[in-house]
DNA sequence: GCAAATTATGAAAAACTTTTCATAATTGTT
DNA sequence: AACAATTATGAAAAGTTTTTCATAATTTGC
């Protein structure tokens, strides 16, 4: 992993550098506000760290610029202070989280974790436990198979995921994935329903969408 | 937004919700971590608060129970302790945040917009110069506007997009895009990019596929 | 076990997408 | 400016997806 430390301490910036590195991770120190943003903008990181007090922009600064520009890069601020307004600043700003200091370097990599674990938790697949769903493209995988989901059937499947577990009327469904207010005259969400049952069954050999008669659907993973 | 919140302590349960109530938010309290972990199990929330310290389950548990279920929901615990070793645990309980007592009702509620602004941005959106590209949607959008991709416009533009200010050929294009190996008796990356420079033209009142004979096309967002 | 309600399914019809093709417009070269 | 090559475009043809409809199968309560 790739990671910018923008801290003016050059104590406290080595130290979280030479830890980074115990942990197999690559680290470069911006000196200043300034220095961080151009680092930023030229060099592709996969986090980036930086201290709220550095002379020539604040880490804040720095975080508003980038976010700006439309760098989505996860950012991490170090701030020496403790009032709410900060706190409330910082997560306004744009950036992931904060740690407040003096702070352990055990707990900024809990941090640093949670907030790498976030993004690519929000990636463009979903692991379930049968398969997995490519939501760019639409696609069931399995270590074999690749089957490709109409946009009806994405949109459905997508909606029992985000709320597995759940027993789901046809009238939901059909609000949340036809954003229609549903009109009793069509059998379209069973006829859907059917087709996604086929073609979830030809990748996990399971039936995932169970009918609860008189009530709805629900989709359960187990 | 649908809010749970779990919270033994009464006086601080009734202060949220009336505060979320305020922000148009609707909330239900649970008592103790059993009754959490129930509701969360049968209702949709959009949002979890789970109190650390609670009769039968504590806010920790909850998490790791409702997290090992698959559930996806963003969860934040609240904790009175206010010691490393616990706010570690919190993150890698699978909790989205965590605030320390006592807070304020605007610092927990930057937190939730954070938290909730992490969940619904996330990496399915590209933000291009001109417009918004909901990748699992297959939709550019801007502020007023909203066009539905073609799967094959779909890939041709995230084909561009990852390729920004580099010409590719045609050759190119069909090779990646229609993952064949190209055959020169069609035509169709050329009409294919026809729809698409439409809708874009649509979308941003610009071209943003420049031709340059006899080599191919770039994408240029600027 | 029967009747009423509900859900499942195959197939036709309607609506879209993708591809092809013929022709028009543009570009670079001489 | 004229030409040859390349790219653009409208419209038809082929292929998919979405919706509808009629009928079959299943479920629940009596």
């Amino acid at each position: 992993m790739e990671i910018l430390i923008a801290e003016d301490d050059l104590q406290i910036a080595l130290s979280l550098k030479k830890n980074f590195e115990e942990e197999k991770n690559h680290s470069i120190i911006a000196e200043d506000g300034q220095k961080a943003l151009e680092l930023a903008s030229q060099i592709r990181f996969d986090l980036v760290i930086l201290d709220w007090r550095m002379p020539r922009l604040t880490g804040l600064e720095v975080c508003r610029h980038l976010r700006e520009k439309g760098h989505k890069v996860p950012i991490i601020l170090l701030t020496a202070l403790s009032d709410i307004a900060n706190k409330v600043d910082a997560l306004n700003s744009g950036a992931d989280d904060y740690v407040t200091k003096p702070f352990s370097f055990e707990e900024l990599s809990a941090r640093v974790k949670a907030v790498m674990r976030r993004y690519e938790k929000s990636s463009d697949v979903i692991e379930c436990a049968h398969f997995d769903l490519v939501l760019s493209d639409h696609l069931l995988k399995n270590g074999s198979k690749s089957i490709k989901l109409s946009d009806k059937e994405f949109e459905l499947l997508r909606y029992f995921i985000t709320n597995r577990g759940f027993i789901l009327s046809k009238d939901q469904i059909a609000e949340n994935v036809w954003k229609i207010k549903f009109n009793l005259s069509t059998n379209i969400v069973e006829a859907t329903i059917k087709n996604l049952r086929k073609k979830l069954e030809e990748i996990s050999n399971r039936n995932l969408i169970r009918t609860v008669y008189g009530e709805g659907y629900v989709y359960t993973p187990d």
